[in-house]
Parts: C-alpha cells; structure tokens; sequence
DNA sequence: AAGCTATGAATGAAGG
DNA sequence: CCTTCATTCATAGCTT
C-alpha cells in the first residue's frame, strides 16, 4: 500500500510520469490489494498450521518407532542424535525429547500396572472356566 | 426369534406336534415377541441409568467429602484405599480416582485465582517471555 | 440446532 | 525415575 502511495505522490509531484488513474481509482486500488494481502495472510497462516501438524506427526513417529526398539534410557549421547534426527522435522529441543521418553516410559509402566486387576489376588472365582487355547 | 423359527420348523417337518398355527400367525408372534423384547430392553437400560446415576452421585459425595478434609495430595496408597472404598458403588478405576482429585485441585486452584482480582498489585505491565532452552 | 459449560482424560514440563 | 502441576483436548449435558 506504502508504495501504492508514494507512486500516487511522485505522479502528482511532476515526476516523468503522467497521471493516468485518478486519487479516487487510486484508493479503490489500494483497497483491492489489501484485501488480497489479506487472503494471502490467512492461506499462509493455515499452510503453516497443517504443516505444522505433520511435522508433530512425523516426529511423534519417529519417537514411538525408537521408543518400541525398546533400547530403554535413551542416554544423553542417544539424546542429541534423536534430537537432531527430530529438528529435521520441526523445533525441538533435547529437553523435549528427553521429558518424552521420560513420560512415555513412566505412564506406559503405569497402563501395564493398572490393566491387568485380575492376576493379583484369587477373588471369590465361581465363575466359568477360563477357555484355554494358548498352546504355544 | 430364532426359537421360534426352530419351533416352527420342527412342526413342519412332521414331529409329533400337530400344526396349530399358520405361519403367518406365526409371523405375528414373532414380531409381537419382538416388541415385548425391544420394551424390556428399554427398560433395563433406563433402571440402569438410574442406579448409574445415584452411584455416580454418591461417590462424587465421598470423593468431595474427602477433598475437603484438606488432605491434600492424596499418595499412591491413598488412591487405592478410596477406590476401594468407591469401588463399592460402583465400578471404578485408581486412575479415575487420580484424574479426578488432580482436575479438582487444579480446577479449585484457577477459581481461587480467577476470583480474587483485585487483591494482589494494582497494575502489572510486565510480560516476561524466556524461550530459551538449552542443553549442557 | 448451535453454543456454552463442566468434567474426565492425555500430555509436556518441573522438582525432588 | 517418580510425583505433581498446568495446560489442553474431547465430549456429555444444559441453555438459549
């Protein structure tokens, strides 16, 4: 729009150039490119989101893949690699790599504490009769 | 529906009953079963959602009874002993007791800070902002 | 029916 | 590593 308005200004201050729109036509422009601008900023702001997304995708991926190799603890050398590996698709920190195992070890132990309440304690069984097919 | 049928066939082929019903009377009773089965389940939900509900209510009345004694932070062992005690009315899980207490502390905590605004500084135009995150 | 609120759950982060 | 806290997401139920 800046330019918009020193163009409008030299034109009218006698430059080489002639006065081919009027101050009114001018603003009409002027309005017509902020619109534009306008469109164009919220396309680059929803590009940025869903790129954004897949990028959390991808690293989610990568973490869940190391993470299953089940090389528990990553150490603080294994840290940086993962670290580096992840900044290929996205800010991130070692810090965040690092709470990440940290939580998805603590809570994968704890899923594993919580979904089996039925190995611990023989209750009261006068039920029926577990069907065994697991012959290995 | 699929006694019925049997039944019906059964007399068709020649058992030792006589036919007394044509099958579309049949038909009729089959769908008649139908309906009684269809307001029977209906029912069956709708007690169920009644005793679900009053469970719900009373342990939501222990569960409050036992935040307000202040005890806050409820331990590991705290947590198994109120499920237990919960479990009681209800099906329940340790986790569900933990998510709760931790979303009612939070929960109490933004009130209390959302309340009271007018309390602490008169005016505060400093916003802080530290993005730094490094490694050793 | 759309919007709002309460609430259970999941997650990133900090402290010990 | 374990616990705890703050934030966020998702959804059921209520309100208009």
């Amino acid at each position: 729009q800046q330019i918009v308005q020193q163009l409008a200004e030299e034109v009218n201050n006698g430059g080489i150039f002639v006065k081919v729109m009027t101050n009114e036509q001018i603003e009409i422009l002027r309005k017509q490119i902020a619109v534009y601008a306008f469109v164009c900023e919220q396309l680059v702001h929803y590009h940025k989101s869903l790129t954004l997304q897949h990028n959390l995708e991808v690293q989610l991926q990568i973490l869940e893949l190391i993470f299953d190799q089940g090389t528990g603890t990553p150490s603080k050398q294994k840290i940086k690699e993962i670290t580096f590996e992840l900044s290929q698709h996205g800010q991130i920190s070692e810090t965040n790599a690092y709470n990440w195992f940290q939580n998805r070890r603590a809570r994968s132990k704890r899923k594993q504490q919580a979904e089996p309440p039925n190995t611990a304690e023989p209750e009261v069984e006068t039920d029926v009769e577990s069907p065994n097919e697991n012959e290995t």
